[in-house]
DNA sequence: AATGAATGAGGATTCATTCAT
DNA sequence: GATGAATGAATCCTCATTCAT
């Protein structure tokens, strides 16, 4: 029964659906950016104006918060998945694809290890999903005895590089990633993106 | 306008110095289950009703939230520092001590690398210098030509392990914090607290 | 900006003015299904939802949530009056058929008399003419000497059964109903809608 | 770990706990002038700006909306059993106070046939046991072989009689409530509060 | 004529922090 | 020194309503 009292005077632009997906994938680029700057806590509203939409477009998009971390983490995992499928696709390049997002997203992978306690089950769910395409994309590449070869070795490791990886800047956080990795006797190729 | 209605209802004894110290710990050791149980975040007010004291008696002795996570950590700190100066202390046992704590309470450290993005100046600094006395405490004990040896090497493999760990149940956690270590070929005593 | 990635993707049919009619039916039904379940509060979009229409549909039906209210008052007052105008209707037949729509949606009447207060005169003057109608169509059977013959008695009494009938049910609600018009001391019809 | 980013620069006076029951009762009376004009689906935090507080404080006192409406009433039947405990009291008068009290607050046992689909349990036990205290108050009074003797029958009258009261002002609901007792052939006392 | 995305105001709720007692 | 109530800003979230397509 809570009727706008006065009827809006100017409403800004309503561009149709046909944005609807350009917003979503604006929002999630937002995300990334506002999660890099003031962490996975973010408020949501700040996630909605960086994207330049209203905050009902967040919530039609992304039913909780959780969804929109998930989301971006999806982003993420599909890029080492890509990298992974490419032709001539090397353990240690797409390790490098990796590490390039943990450095760049501090928040991925944040939640593959969640507190645990809080429950969220269904997240909780999602999240190792997710998990679960990072390993299969890199074991499918692990050469034979390799170090990390052990069951849950390949993403204790993971979860390791992503514990080191800290710092106020991207440089810094690369650097200790690569320590990291280095630490664990294993062999990374160039820290970046994927594609190229 | 305010008629005392009754004539002194009953007001909690002062019962000086003696007990504001004892809130002081009642405070640190109530925030420490709180964080355990309900994340880094949870509300303040939590921690002085778990502590059984008003919110105020909470601000007398910490400045703001920041503080409190210091506080808690600094005992951490404390407790590896101790164990380090045991007459009989062993790199490994030291090692399995400042695991548990990391398994205890998945807070410890967590400000150690934290995002740094935001500031927070004055409580980086303090976190700096914690992590300052871990590291002196266990590098001290560390054997010649140890695979830690390196500048930064040490507290990198720390918040290695400290990414490792993580799950439901503490004892996952060390399951998980034993394996990190074993994945960097460091032997680690018994994960347990330490008790003078 | 916004070139259009698939040529057309596929665009609901419009099949004209038949169609509009059949809408605006759906979308009372819908509605008075929605107000039995979540009340006369329930959002508008789960209204056009259950409809199977967007929610433009229903504005161009209805210029706000009061109209459709009152569209689905409508209808009961309708059943009403047809009820009385059946060739033999009896005035105790009649108060069942009312007393069936006073169980089924307990919002029937809750207009009727609205808080008052609030203004929306234009509902008010509507919800008015509906009550008229109820008393027209009831008055003329009205058996001579009858307990509510006085001048608002009949309204006044509905009111009153209106006010006894509530319970999770339409059984108990049924039952309340009934016994609400025995302490009036007026003999009611077969509970149950009507049928031409 | 949203601090306000401005130290609030100037704050109002902060009365001390010893308002504390002051401001809850303001909230009540505050609550019960706001239903009567918005209803009881009034935003509360018209309830604590006109009780002169923060909405904090509301909710201190108050888990939800459904308590502050509980509260209400329970004010209201208080009332009611004052009235019905008096030296010489008798059942007319008791049911003037607990007529002018329906029609002062129109609120007043709307909750008591809650629209019972909702869920809401808590509530609606708590709404039970006012209805109770209301009946309890009132059989005792009751004459040997009234009209309202039967089980059941004096709050389903009352009901009823809260069914009818509705209209713009306190004088037109106290008119139809006293036409609604007359139509069940109920005697009637004053219409009036308690004490007197 | 229909669709359904977007807007954004409004209301609910939580908590850090202050302060009278 | 302690208490715990009060404050109110900030955030979450929901929906009525508009409007490009």
């Amino acid at each position: 029964m809570a009727q706008p009292l006065e009827p809006a005077e100017r409403r800004p632009a309503n561009h149709g659906p046909k944005v609807a997906a350009r917003n979503r994938d604006a929002l999630i680029v937002a995300a990334r950016e506002i999660y890099a700057t003031h962490g996975l806590d973010a408020p949501l509203s700040a996630i909605a104006r960086r994207a330049g939409v209203g905050q009902g477009v967040l919530y039609r998009h992304f039913p909780d918060r959780t969804a929109v971390a998930i989301a971006v983490l999806e982003e993420n995992v599909r890029q080492v998945e890509q990298a992974a499928a490419a032709e001539d696709a090397a353990f240690a390049d797409v390790l490098g694809v990796l590490t390039w997002h943990l450095t760049e997203s501090a928040a991925f992978l944040g939640l593959l290890h969640a507190n645990g306690a809080t429950g969220h089950t269904e997240a909780l769910a999602h999240a190792l999903v997710l998990s679960g395409r990072v390993e299969s994309a890199l074991r499918r590449l692990l050469p034979e005895g390799h170090r990390l070869s052990a069951p849950d070795g390949l993403m204790l490791a993971v979860a390791m590089v992503s514990g080191a990886v800290g710092g106020p800047t991207r440089e810094v956080r690369e650097h200790r990633a690569v320590a990291a990795w280095r630490l664990l006797g294993v062999e990374v190729g160039p820290v970046r993106p994927f594609e190229g």
